[in-house]
RNA sequence: CCGGGUGUAGCGCAGCUGGUAGCGCGCCUGCUUUGGGAGCAGGAUGCCGCAGGUUCAAAUCCUGUCACUCGGACCA
């Protein structure tokens, strides 16, 4: 009954200001802290135990379809980074210089690392000499910087954490379809693992990779009807090999270019999951990223027995789930309301009337029911709570997408739709950059990408009257 | 980068017609409590974002700067 002040003042309401209820997850849940440096943060232990979950588990999807962890240097020479036009093009407004080792100026700028394509190609340009090494299918695990004018925690920093994949390839459509089966990867994850739906597609021209030929996403869209562009993969051709020189002697005996391919997720996918998850007691996990699945909350502890029997509990449960105990001095409201802006997917409380009849309170953190369990059953009920949140959290964001995609045919549709509504706007284009730029104009609105599911809505482009190409889902982003 | 807002104790804020800093929460100690943010008593905590300037005197006025935040532009 006590103080529901306290809960508004320690959140603000999702319905009222979303950035702000955003911005308040990030801290309130203890997942990030900001330094003394602009658009740098700190991942306090909660924000970094996510995100070492997320990692664990795509590591170990890389590792099975035969990919190798490798760790690249973090400085660029200048004179590395020019070597392929579009790519400089395209990073050299957001890169961090270092100009001195010691007192010393240094014969040439390096940059920290924007992306490693550069640092990988150089590589391979001396390691690569013949067929039979191919495909080598890279990946690492690191930070990159870029200078971002813009920032907010996890969803734009000046540096921040990702796995950058790179491979070679005998042949383009290798490479291509490295570039596709990633895309699946990462659909994997989000979809089984993160609770999030997607959408897969195509980019733009305007919204490729700088260097790639073709780049494909991972489109989520969050619960303000935003899109969260969750991931790509390019297909590079042989564009950077050839500005690289990489080169190995084909089945034929001819000197030839490998086809390349990259793509990262990076700790974005966390602002993904409290911005699709989320609600206003705060953060909520899919399962199998939360650092703790169950949160053992002993009731009236002071009791005789009751804290031993939550501690044997908390024992007992880590044999099948990750489990926490908390035996703080606080009040049970007060570990309830905290460990619920934790997001911790189940709590099980425990006191003397549990005790008495060999039960516990299970309560679900996305509805907070409430069930009473009898302790021998735990080993079934508890993954079972566990699988059947991460189905709802999952079915409550893919209505949430549904709903808010909407299908126009004409430019007023559009613009009415953009202006009224929160979400994607499916529509055709064909194909100029014109006409995206005026989607940006009229309806704010960019292209998310050239989703591969296509339909025909119309036969024409909505702003030209051209006609259509493709259908394109528009969409503002974060 | 452009525009709005904000920087005072760990958090939220008051003090801003100049006179050397306060409230609530939290924190520490003790006792009582414990099924939705507990109660009482006692206690500790400040380079008032930073740097200059005006003044006998600056949290307060002026200038600059840094950071956070919201919106826009830009952008993986």
């Amino acid at each position: 009954m006590s103080d529901n002040k306290k809960m508004v003042e320690a959140i603000t309401p999702i319905d009222e200001d979303f950035a702000q209820w955003y911005t308040d997850i990030c801290l309130k849940a203890e997942l990030v802290d900001y330094s003394t440096v602009k658009g740098f943060t700190v991942l306090r232990p909660y924000g970094q135990a996510i995100w070492e979950n997320i990692r664990d588990i795509l590591d170990g999807m890389l590792k099975k379809t035969g990919h190798q962890n490798v760790a690249m240097p973090m400085l660029i020479p200048e004179s590395l980074l020019q070597k392929e036009k579009d790519h400089v093009v395209g990073f050299a407004p957001e890169v961090a210089w270092v100009t001195k080792g010691g007192s010393e100026e240094l014969e040439e700028p390096m940059c920290i690392r924007p992306t490693s394509e550069t640092l990988f190609c150089d590589h391979w340009s001396r390691v690569l000499q013949t067929w039979r090494q191919l495909p080598m299918l890279y990946n690492q695990w690191c930070s990159v910087v870029r200078w971002e004018k813009t920032t907010r925690p996890f969803l734009r920093t000046r540096e921040f954490w990702w796995q950058e994949g790179h491979t070679i390839h005998e042949t383009a459509g290798e490479a291509t379809q490295e570039a596709l089966d990633i895309l699946d990867t990462y659909a994997e994850l989000c979809e089984q693992h993160l609770s999030m739906p997607l959408l897969k597609g195509q980019k733009t021209e305007s919204e490729k990779f700088a260097g790639a030929e073709a780049t494909y996403a991972i489109e989520a869209m969050m619960h303000d009807g935003k899109g969260l562009q969750a991931g790509t993969t390019h297909f590079f051709g042989d564009g950077f090999s050839r500005a690289f020189n990489v080169t190995f002697t084909g089945r034929g005996g001819a000197l030839e270019f490998p086809f390349q391919s990259s793509w990262g997720v990076s700790t974005r996918l966390i602002g993904g999951l409290i911005m699709t998850h989320g609600d206003n007691e705060g953060l909520i996990l899919p399962p199998a990223v939360a650092p703790w699945q169950v949160v053992v909350v002993p009731v009236a502890q002071h009791k005789e027995g009751v804290l031993e029997k939550a501690r044997a509990l908390k024992e007992r449960l880590s044999a099948f789930c990750r489990v926490t105990i908390d035996d703080s001095d606080n009040s049970p409201g007060w570990k309830f309301a905290e460990w619920e802006m934790k997001g911790v997917p189940l709590r099980l409380e425990i006191g003397p009337k549990d005790i008495e009849k060999d039960q516990c309170v299970l309560v679900r953190r996305d509805n907070r029911e409430k069930t009473f369990v009898l302790l021998a059953n735990l080993e079934t009920a508890i993954p079972a709570q566990l699988d059947a949140l991460a189905k709802a959290l999952f079915e409550r964001a893919a209505q949430n997408l549904t709903e808010r995609t909407y299908t126009c045919a004409t430019m007023d549709e559009v613009v009415q739709t953009a202006n009224e509504k929160s979400g994607y706007i499916r529509a055709m284009w064909c194909g100029a950059e014109a006409c995206e730029d005026a989607m940006k104009e009229k309806g704010g609105l960019s292209s998310r990408c050239i989703p591969f599911g296509q339909e025909t809505i119309s036969d024409v482009c909505p702003v030209c009257g051209k006609p259509a190409r493709h259908m394109v889902v528009w969409g503002k982003a974060y």
